[in-house]
RNA sequence: GCGCCCGUAGCUCAGCUGGAUAGAGCGACUGACUACGAAUCAGUAGGUCGGGAGUUCGAAUCUCUCCGGGCGCACCA
């Protein structure tokens, strides 16, 4: 609602501007007042011409609203202070609006459900609603090792934008990559051959056993968006649980790292080049190092999508960087590179010998301009000396398949089922009919912030290709990591050095295995929640109670990760993580199991409600006046809806929204005290104030099915 | 050395492309349940927006500088 009538009054004013002063503006910046006595709308723009056409502001700001006369949708202009010109809606009119915007069954559904490009009228985005292909890379952990806090931000953080894209109009395709022939697989994989001496035969069974006998076995073929976690204790025939393959893992990398420091000098040596050999046997492929290295980190990723499928999260497909490999990716990009001229082999200094490519100009000072024949130290090195190619190098090809020029493609696999589509894996030799994937208009990466170099040198060499505009449409979604603050680091156990205990917080080591896993938060939040829902739903069934327990859960765990925007660091705090009261998931929840029990009680629902509200003459009456003015604003709120998504959008950053929908709860909150609906004795009056609720109940649903949040049927 | 990010209430964070009296949650203190269920609400206390200079009619927001903290800058992935 807010955006068309910001398109309509800027519209109105630039062309008073042009016929009263001849003055053609791009846009007339509009703002929302800090109080409602302002007026709903206000631009300062006055002020902006003020010198330029020599006069007073309060005089330009009088003679456009003169000029101005009578806009659809408002009732009137005025002049304020020094020279704001504030803008009153048409209540009435406006809030007609506010409650016709809907989506085809707003009040049914799982709210959980994976989210399917909505009707437009759900966003309101006319005309808008193919806005073409996009690909969202996220996730993307090493399948070494057990998911950790830090990389449930990046999953959160990507999931929700996916949500946020689709709801938008986008075609949207999610990728989740997966290096599996890096160091950190290696470094797993040197831990069970050499460390634990296991033969491949004894991993494939401990695996298996694994699979079998942890929790993964219950996750697995789960018709429900989100799992019952399994009660260890409950189950008398279970098999005794023991630790996933990720956990294991966990301890297992976090020992070979030590490990290869701990010797004398001479072993250390040793255990560094057998390190590097199974680099490189798992990047050659075809023996049996790189066939451990493919069983641990399938199953390690095998648990990975589990933990996400707790969250919510999905993927389409999973691109493996032995693929990129085995494929030649990267000869195919190599040609295009040489061919572009982006990469030169460098004859003299430090890099003779290497292709490299010219580092993006630095804000500061243009730098890298290499006037012939002088050696450009401070290249970025894509080729080194013997030949092999560095980790940006495939990462280039990898993106130029993204956008579809690379002129090569992936075999496809089913890998992953989930209850309404199949996620794909690439493969040597895939299936013969496959979706097709790649080949994306707009691409996003969700990848912290310490990558922000390599991402850059990808985008310059795209732009260096001559690829602009899909340099342009080259997002990297950076964030910044999830820490630990030093409090928390001492109460999981870990060692923490003096120095580090007034730091304000503590980087999570995946190498250390120093962290909190992401399962283990999950399965906290839920025992907490568990022990609230017991206390308060004493007549549900188990089931019942555990399914409430778990959406609260989730709720209040992707709420966490979404409120802080994505370049502050977050200080990670088990007494923060954990609570449900104040701005939190469960606090915006609650509010909708509130709005619910009113049409429960009332023995109405929400549709009718809205359908009577057609039915009301003279809507404005009930918007308006003093007594109303917290009403309006709620009304308000509900109304910026699309306008919040379009900001998302526009800044990547979903947390907007997030605040959006804990803000609408809050005021939502403050009027369900003030004004008791149900024993409202005007018929009319109670009409509008379940009104009010409908509509605030829809669009708390909506908003917190973009955040990947569901709406628990009690609380 | 170079680059990026951060510094706002006791704590954790918002503050939209510069705009009207700087906001929220938590914590502290005071109140509100014969209930549309208090995982809630109302109120009080609490801020030289890290320091300084500049641009502007106007700066938490833009520029410069200094201080403090974090993270990147490999023929590692």
């Amino acid at each position: 609602m807010y955006l068309e009538l910001q398109k309509r009054l800027g519209g109105a004013i630039r062309s008073v501007l042009k016929e009263k002063y001849d003055l053609e503006l791009e846009s007339v910046p509009l703002e929302t007042p800090p109080d409602l006595r302002f007026g709903e709308l206000a631009t300062p723009i006055a002020f902006e011409l003020a010198r330029k056409l020599r006069k007073a502001p309060k005089m330009i700001a009088q003679e456009v609203v003169a000029a101005l006369g009578v806009v659809e949708g408002f009732a009137g202009f005025e002049v304020a202070g020094a020279g704001y010109i504030n803008a009153r809606l048409d209540r009435g009119a406006a809030a007609r609006v506010i409650a016709e915007v809907s989506d085809s069954h707003p009040f049914a559904g799982e709210a959980g459900e994976r989210m399917g490009r909505p009707a437009s009228a759900e966003t309101n985005l006319p005309a808008e609603q193919d806005r073409g292909h996009a690909l969202v890379e996220h996730t993307s952990i090493n399948p070494n090792k057990a998911a950790h806090i830090g990389h449930l931000r990046n999953a959160i953080l990507g999931d929700t934008f996916v949500r946020l894209l689709r709801a938008a109009g986008y075609k949207v395709d999610v990728q989740n990559y997966i290096d599996n022939t890096g160091v950190q697989v290696a470094d797993v994989v040197v831990g069970f051959l050499h460390l634990e001496h296991k033969s491949l035969a004894e991993i494939r069974a401990l695996i298996a056993d694994r699979e079998l006998r942890s929790r993964g076995a219950f996750y697995q073929g789960t018709t429900s968006v989100v799992p019952q976690t399994q009660p260890n204790q409950q189950g008398a025939s279970a098999p005794e649980a023991v630790e996933p393959i990720d956990y294991y893992c966990w301890d297992l990398y976090a020992r070979t790292s030590q490990w290869y420091t701990s010797g004398t000098n001479e072993e250390n040596e040793a255990r560094k080049r057998l390190r590097y050999d199974t680099l490189h046997a798992i990047e050659h492929g075809g023996n049996e190092t790189a066939e451990v290295a493919e069983l641990i980190s399938t199953a390690v990723l095998r648990r990975h999508l589990e933990t996400m499928l707790r969250l919510g999260i999905e993927y389409d497909f999973l691109p493996r960087e032995s693929e990129i490999l085995h494929l030649k990716f990267w000869e195919a990009a190599f040609e295009q590179l040489k061919k572009t001229g982006v990469l030169y082999k460098e004859t003299n200094g430090k890099n003779a010998g290497c292709w490299v490519m010219t580092r993006p100009a630095a804000a500061g000072r243009p730098g890298a301009e290499t006037t012939d024949g002088e050696t450009d130290e401070d290249a970025k090195v894509i080729v080194r000396s013997n030949g092999t190619v560095t980790y940006v190098g495939k990462d280039i090809a990898y993106h130029l398949w993204k956008f579809g020029l690379l002129g090569r493609d992936f075999g496809y696999k089913r890998f992953f089922t989930y209850p309404k589509h199949d996620c794909w894996i690439s493969a040597m030799e895939g299936e013969a009919v496959h979706p097709h994937f790649g080949g994306a208009q707009a691409i996003y990466n969700v990848i912290d912030s310490r990558q922000a170099d390599p991402q850059a040198n990808v985008i310059q060499a795209l732009r260096g290709m001559g690829h602009a505009a899909e340099a342009d449409h080259y997002t990297h979604f950076s964030y910044e990591m999830v820490a630990l603050t030093p409090r928390c680091a001492v109460e999981l156990g870990y060692d923490v050095p003096e120095e580090d205990r007034s730091r304000p917080y503590i980087e999570v080591s995946g190498r250390k295995g120093f962290g909190v896993k992401a399962d283990d938060l999950i399965d906290k939040l839920i025992a907490a929640t568990r022990a609230e829902v017991d206390a308060r739903q004493t007549s549900r069934d188990e089931a019942g109670r555990q399914r409430i327990a778990e959406q609260i859960a989730i709720g209040a765990l992707r709420y966490f990760m979404l409120k802080y925007t994505r370049n502050s660091v977050i200080a990670f705090d088990f007494k923060d993580a954990l609570s449900f009261e104040g701005e939190t998931g469960p606090y915006i929840q609650y509010a909708v199991v509130r709005i619910r029990n009113i049409f429960r009680k009332g023995g109405t629902t929400a549709e009718a409600a809205l359908a009577e509200l057609a039915g009301l003459a003279e809507l404005g009456l009930y918007v308006s006046g003093e007594a109303n003015e917290d009403i309006w604003a709620l009304w308000l709120r509900a109304g910026r809806r699309t306008q919040v998504l379009e900001q998302c959008l526009a800044t990547s950053e979903p947390a907007y929204l997030a605040k959006h929908a804990f803000q609408l709860a809050q005021e939502f909150n403050n009027f369900y005290h003030r004004h008791h609906i149900l024993t409202e004795e005007d018929p009319a009056r109670k009409t509008f104030l379940l009104a009010t609720a409908a509509i605030v109940l829809r669009e708390l649903m909506v908003t917190l099915t973009w955040l990947g949040i569901e709406s628990p049927e009690a609380m």
